[in-house]
DNA sequence: GGATGTGAAGTAGTTCACAGCC
DNA sequence: GGCTGTGAACTACTTCACATCC
């Protein structure tokens, strides 16, 4: 808890919501064996203007090499030093139907500190089943005290699925239902809804905003467009 | 297309991500028999302020009762009329798996407007089976000429996979790989990304922003960009 | 030269506070 | 009285422009 690996820099929504993008375009650079990269090459890949990118990385701390951009390396792991990826967090996945089958099984969900360690539902017929190597438990049975909680149950049983983790201990939760949740104060709650996400991509259809206009493209609040093309076809080619 | 429906009002961003929220809400209460609600409710319920509600709203015209709040059903239609909910989109999900498949069965997925035409794989195995009532179509074969393309196939997969839905004339994606897409000017592409999610969560989680400070609560992402702008300049001067 | 890091300026979004109307 | 709608103030984030350093 005490590490002073990095000063306690309260690090703004968007750019925390850009660090693991960023992340990602390290380690598949570095795969490449490529050793350094700049932040016009970063941006572009982001979708985001250099500068952005610059301030983002320089509330890390400064560690950037003027005159050739950002070591790989180290621009990875001190990333990963600023979102904890160093630290373990203990994940359930509340809900075993279709979309929490999904999740578990998907290797590009837990990664980066999060560990599943066990898999709930309510369901008689699914309890007992096997899901990526976990046996689903039963929800009303005792809970394993973890950090957070992914619910992935439907949106008429969220907030009592919510209740009864809260009395467990559960103080974090990653909400899949499309339902607004209420929890005490000093509770933390993120969603995730699909539905949302496709309606308002229909909306910048609908109006000029997409097809029309300049290229509009937006993310979990990043941008993207343009000449990165140009990049990412040097980056496929070797 | 020529709707004069509403006023070329261009709502921002953060505001367009809150207006499903709130139609969700008055959905439920018109279910439960109320025909009005305030801001103070409606703010109390999305998780915003109501100052927050009351712009939102204003910026689809006046509409509210002083002294009493807003009436639900006008409520609902103000939203649907600005989201396009009348309008009916074709969707197409590419990707038949885990993800692919749990999307499909959603009954919260495609709703207000957005219509399943068809869902390919590339898989021989999977092409043939039948999802939610769809038979998975050959992504190679003929693609159906829709406005949004799903997109749940493999990082690795997904810049191509686009390429080839460009070429079929498709313009507006929302990406759930991992991965960021390159497309020319004028498309658009929305992410979502299960695992920064989840990230961004334990972010908060191990800095006091979550369990310790005052009650965060995080929705979806509410995509905070003026990039837009840049990239525009951008095109212009290329 | 070439890129970072950052004050200063600009812009978008939220909150305050209250006039106006039911 | 109660609640909306909105100018004005404020806050947060982005972008510009350039001094700084490898």
């Amino acid at each position: 808890m005490a590490n002073p690996r990095l000063l306690k820099r309260q690090l703004s929504e968007p750019t925390i919501s850009r660090l693991p993008i960023y992340e990602r375009i390290a380690e598949g650079w570095e795969r490449r064996g490529r050793s350094s990269i700049d932040s016009t090459q970063l941006g572009e890949l982001a979708g985001v203007t250099p500068t952005t990118v610059r301030r983002d990385l320089a509330a890390l701390g400064s560690f950037g090499q003027r005159g050739s951009g950002y070591d790989v390396a180290i621009l990875k792991t001190r990333i990963a030093e600023a979102l904890g990826y160093d630290q373990e967090y203990d994940v359930i996945v509340v809900g075993a139907g279709n979309l929490g089958r999904a999740l578990v099984n998907s290797n590009n969900f837990l990664t980066r500190g999060a560990k599943l360690v066990a898999v709930y539902d309510q369901d008689p017929k699914v309890i007992g089943t096997e899901v990526a190597g976990q046996v689903v438990q039963d929800f009303q049975g005792p809970i394993a005290p973890v950090t957070v909680a992914v619910l992935c149950v439907p949106a008429a049983a969220v907030q009592s699925v919510a209740d009864r983790l809260v009395t467990q201990g559960i103080h974090a939760f990653l909400n899949f239902a499309p339902q607004v949740i209420s929890l005490p104060p000093g509770y933390a709650v993120h969603y995730v809804d699909f539905s949302i996400e496709l309606q308002i991509l229909m909306y910048h259809v609908a109006n000029g905003t997409g097809p029309l206009g300049g290229g509009v493209l937006h993310s979990l609040g990043i941008a993207t467009n343009s000449a990165r093309r140009s990049v990412q076809r040097t980056l496929e080619k070797s």
